[in-house]
DNA sequence: TCAATATTTCCAGTATCGTCGAAGTATGGA
DNA sequence: TCCATACTTCGACGATACTGGAAATATTGA
């Protein structure tokens, strides 16, 4: 990952509705939600949220498929996992009990 | 973690200078390292530093210490965890195997 | 007490961002 | 073909952020 794609990846998680829409998209999975859903959640108005949902894809963070007149916007898991590596790249060097607080991420967010 | 607390993190992070300082200061380890000397491995002003250095510092990020006329700086390994899992929370939702992006997320750190 | 070093605060100019009404595009059904 | 639904793009206003010169503060040593 470069710089300036983890630059795009915060700035977009760094404004509440995003935040927000990103955080129902983890819960939702894989399959994801349909822009109109995210929209009426957040009570946001959706040409709002279609701008945040482009902003959340042109990062990378976010997926979007089309289904019939539905599109649905989905998660990448694996761009979190890009963007949290990058982050915190070369943080124990080799001293592994350095970064205990890392190790919890899973336990931390539920997950696994 | 409450949302505006992930939302100033994500903005201390939105900015090529402080991601760049918050890097250099995750690969120096919990003693940090002094105002200054990032300032001047980042080629920047001190002052413009210094005001980087507090967002950070106000986000939760960074802690700073004084020691005689330096002030040191090093990053929070806890607030990452913290900030990671609320991004990522419920993201499985006790469905192990979806989330197989996530653990690999050390690996990709090259971290323990 | 004075000077030098290290860092922070103040301030103002410029640039970028969030919002949403209005108009445009895409899909499916009648 | 026409209409309704779902979503996106355009445009412009107000708000917020980045930068760095200048001045202020903190610490150490002479």
């Amino acid at each position: 990952m470069e710089t300036t794609d983890a630059i795009d990846a915060f700035a977009a998680l760094a404004q509440p509705t995003r935040l927000e829409a990103f955080r129902r998209l983890v819960r939702a999975g894989p399959e994801g939600l349909p822009a109109g859903t995210v929209a009426r959640a957040l009570e946001t108005p959706a040409n709002t949220m279609s701008t945040h949902l482009a902003i959340l894809e042109r990062s990378g963070l976010v997926t979007s498929r089309r289904e019939g007149r539905l599109v649905y916007y989905a998660a990448s898991f694996d761009r979190v996992r890009d963007l949290v590596g990058f982050l915190i790249e070369d943080c124990c060097a080799g001293n592994p009990d350095m970064c205990d607080a890392i190790t919890g991420i899973a336990a931390t967010a539920r997950c696994c």
